[in-house]
DNA sequence: CACGAGGCCTGGGCGC
DNA sequence: TGCGCCCAGGCCTCGT
C-alpha cells in the first residue's frame, strides 16, 4: 500500500502520540519479516524513549534513546506493500498479522495518577504480506545515512536540490524507460508504482521514453509533477490524521482519484482517449496515449 | 555500471 | 461452493 505519502502521513500521525514515550515492553510475535527481526531487539529497545521520528524515502526512522543518554539508536521501519503502524489506547487481542507491539508508557514524571495499563499505548505493526521490515541500528545520526539500506537512496522529492536539472543530469546515459528509472529510487526516492504513472501523466511524458532522451524542459515539468503529485497525496492523507489513534487501519491511507492508474480502458479525464495499460519491469504502467508523448 | 528478472509472502478477485 | 490462477501500491539481490 504505502508509497511515500502514506509513510509521511503515518509519521505525522504517530508524532503527537508516540514521541517522548518510554518503551515499556516489546512483543515480537513473528520474526520473519523482509529480514529477520534481530534476536535482541527486545532487550535493546526496552526502557528507551522514542525521541524523534524521521523519514528517509519510505523508511521510518525512530530515534530511541536510553535514559542515561548512552548509545542512542534507531529503529528502522519499512511498511513494505501491506504494512501499517497504528496507535492503540486499548489494544485488542493481536490478529494473525500483528507481528510486533511496542507498549509505550507515559513519559517519566508526567503525573502518574494511574500508572500502568490505563496510561499506556500500544504501537502495533501489522503486515500481512511481510515485505516490511523492522531493524535496529546503533549508528549515530551522522552515520545513519551510511546504513546499507539507506546509502544508495536518491534525494528526497522535497529537497530543494531536486529539480529538472537534477533529473536531467542524473538521467544522462540511461537508456531505461523513465517510468522504470523513477521507480528505481536512485535519482529521487518516494515515487512508487501509482505515483510514477500519475506524475508522468501530469508531465505529459510517455512512460516508455528512455530517461536519457528527455530534454531539460521536460525534466523540469516532470520534477514539478513529482513534487505536486506527492504533496497533494500527503495533503489528502493529512485530513485523516485526527482519526489516527485507535483507527481500524484505514485512516492514514487514502484513495487518490487517479488520472490514469488502474483506469485501463476508461476515457482520459482530459481528452477522452482510452487509457492504456502496459507492463514495464514486471509492473503495470498506465498512460494516456494522446496526452503523453 | 546499468539493466532486467527473480524472489520474498499473503489475500482477494476472477473464471471454470 | 471450491479450486486454481493471476494479480497486487516494494525493493533487495543476483546474473548478464
Amino acid at each position: 500500500m504505502p508509497e511515500l505519502p502514506e509513510v509521511e502521513v503515518t509519521r505525522r500521525g504517530l508524532l503527537p502520540h508516540v514521541v517522548g514515550r518510554r518503551i515499556a515492553e516489546v512483543v515480537v510475535r513473528h520474526r520473519g519479516l523482509r529480514w529477520p527481526v534481530e534476536p535482541d531487539l527486545e532487550s535493546q529497545l526496552a526502557g528507551r524513549v522514542i525521541a524523534r521520528i524521521e523519514r528517509r524515502g519510505k523508511y521510518l526512522l525512530l530515534e530511541c534513546v536510553r535514559p542515561d543518554g548512552e548509545a542512542p539508536g534507531w529503529l528502522l521501519i519499512h511498511l513494505g506493500m501491506t504494512g501499517t503502524l497504528r496507535v492503540l489506547p486499548q489494544a485488542p487481542p493481536p490478529g494473525t498479522h500483528d507481528h510486533l507491539d511496542l507498549v509505550l508508557a507515559e513519559p517519566e514524571g508526567a503525573g502518574d495518577a494511574l500508572p500502568g495499563a490505563a496510561t499506556s499505548l500500544v504501537l502495533r505493526f501489522r503486515d500481512p504480506r511481510r515485505f516490511g521490515a523492522v531493524l535496529w541500528s546503533l549508528l549515530d545520526e551522522s552515520k545513519l545515512p551510511t546504513h546499507p539500506l539507506l546509502s544508495k537512496l536518491g534525494i528526497e522529492p522535497f529537497d530543494p536540490r531536486f529539480d529538472g536539472a537534477w533529473l536531467y543530469r542524473l538521467g544522462r546515459g540511461r537508456s531505461a524507460a523513465i517510468k522504470t528509472v523513477l521507480l528505481a529510487g536512485d535519482i529521487v526516492v518516494g515515487v512508487g508504482n501509482i505515483y510514477a504513472s500519475e506524475s508522468l501523466f501530469a508531465a505529459g511524458i510517455r512512460p516508455t521514453t528512455p530517461a536519457g532522451r528527455l530534454s531539460l524542459a521536460r525534466c523540469e515539468r516532470l520534477a514539478e509533477a513529482v513534487r505536486d503529485t506527492l504533496a497533494r497525496a500527503i495533503e489528502r492523507g493529512g485530513s485523516t490524521l485526527r482519526d489516527f489513534v485507535g483507527s481500524d487501519g484505514s485512516s492514514g491511507y487514502f484513495q487518490l482519484d487517479c488520472a490514469v492508474y488502474d483506469r485501463a480502458g476508461h476515457p482520459c479525464r482530459v481528452c477522452g482517449t482510452t487509457i492504456r495499460q502496459i507492463v514495464q519491469g514486471q509492473r503495470s504502467t498506465f498512460y494516456c496515449p494522446s496526452c503523453q508523448r
